[in-house]
DNA sequence: CCGTATCCAGTATGATACTG
DNA sequence: CAGTATCATACTGGATACGG
């Protein structure tokens, strides 16, 4: 048998614009989007208090991806203008629907991380180390 | 109330090492990584009928991609020495789990990706354009 | 407190040409 | 066919300093 794509014409492309998992990498896939979403599972929170819980990130970088959710729908910006200022942030019902396939990735992990660890000890074992 | 987060004492940090939402990314998250399992979908299939069947990507991406995925276990390749040389490739178990949750993605992107833009639409509007 | 602006280094990706 | 090698570049993220 010949190879099962060439069968029946051509298997449309998996072309970049059209394929789904792109679409939703482009919007979770930057170093702390992830982080940042998981850090707001719990409800409303503040600047400062993301900071603190998501070790490392810094201001830039924090501010770059809550501007980035914000405008994708998934994050909501309540700004409080007292002196100083105090600036809320939650997700918005789209985020948190988001939540839900993430949390299938995160249990994905939790299952069978330790697989993928031991693949590649053995992995770089058979490549002779370096 | 004060914040959730402060009652007691410490919620513990978002550690990048810790997190699994971090550990799956560094998986998938590479420009070209989802696209390649999903063209394996359907079962073995060949180096050349990958490139073919993912627009746009090089040589060079694609053997980094597969290379990758392999270590990680997620992939199994066999080679049959004859001229010029049959590379196959496929998913292994492990790889074919990883499915499930990706395409738990997928359909999030097919039911709300149209959201998205909605309010990326909205976003830059009413930011003035540019 | 919650940012913005600037600069700079490291990494990821791409184009092209060559090989067993 | 299935890669490797090399070079060029674009993007990402971090450090730092300043501003409302």
């Amino acid at each position: 048998m010949k190879s099962p794509f060439s069968a029946k014409t051509v298997q449309p492309d998996i072309s970049l614009s059209v394929c789904g998992y792109r679409k939703v990498l482009d919007i979770i896939s930057s170093k702390w989007t992830a982080l940042v979403i998981y850090a707001m599972e719990d409800g409303i929170i503040r600047y400062g208090e993301i900071r603190r819980r998501i070790e490392g990130i810094s201001k830039k970088m924090l501010t770059q991806t809550l501007r980035q959710l914000e405008r994708d729908g998934l994050v909501k910006r309540v700004i409080t203008p007292s002196v100083p200022p105090i600036v809320e942030y939650s997700l918005t019902r789209l985020g948190e629907s988001l939540l839900e396939p993430m949390r299938a990735l995160n249990k994905w992990t939790k299952e069978h991380y330790s697989l993928v660890e031991q693949a590649r000890a053995a992995y770089d074992q058979g490549n002779n180390e370096e």
